[in-house]
DNA sequence: CTTGACCTTGGAGCCTACTCCACCCTTTAG
DNA sequence: CTAAAGGGTGGAGTAGGCTCCAAGGTCAAG
């Protein structure tokens, strides 16, 4: 799969594709011609990459939830337990989702201001 | 309220603080002295702010829910429909967060990889 | 054999959110 | 009176994450 059609289904232009590998969150192997050519895996990984980044991890962090998942000794055991590892960071991102909402609702019916002038 | 003693119960610099006045975040008045000074709710607003941005939203959109706060009519009623947007822009995000979650859930224990090589 | 869509590589430029600096003024304590 | 702790300004610099050229190679269709 060319760079194109991966940045169509991405998403994403393939300028900022291009900018990924650059920094490592794709890796790209060439045709003979030298165009860019893509497993279709790199769809879901993206995507995934799309998903974290919106929930505030850096691409430095993405990068490295891939390496892990990379370099990692290659039985299911070692995938599930980084998995695992994501889903607590997470839960912790979720939590703290929840206590802004708590705030605001407390709020909610008591006119009472979070910024004064 | 200095801005020594607001950037050490704020938890950031002064130099954050003087930032974010700057882009219209905080808003100080002064002391005969030139020195700024802030109410004592504008630590409150500014852990508030720490947590949105936590949250990935823009201090540009932070702003605006300042504004929104700011400009409403000052019925409690009006509060609480801003209170009640933002919620739900959290809820959101948590749904968002819990995609991700079973995304990752659903690969625990199946080895099948998200990134290819 | 040219046109058009697609690809390549630098490298510059932009926005966000700080962060640091130099230089100068004010206030309080000894 | 002086030193230390706090404050003020303007402006430069940084890191992260793109975004946009310009100049040029590749390839299928007509």
């Amino acid at each position: 799969m060319r760079i194109g059609e991966l940045a169509a289904q991405a998403g994403m232009t393939k300028d900022t594709i291009r900018f990924y590998e650059k920094v490592g969150l794709v890796a790209g192997h060439r045709l003979a011609n030298g165009y860019r050519d893509f497993p279709p895996e790199t769809v879901v990984w993206l995507h995934y990459v799309r998903t974290a980044q919106k929930l505030g991890f850096s691409l430095a962090e993405i990068a490295r939830h891939g390496e892990d998942l990379r370099d990692a000794p290659d039985s299911a055991q070692a995938l599930s337990t980084l998995f695992e590892e994501k889903i607590q960071v997470i839960d912790e991102r979720m939590a703290e989702l929840g206590a802004l909402r708590a705030e605001l609702t407390a709020r909610v019916g008591t006119g009472c201001p979070l910024r004064a002038n």
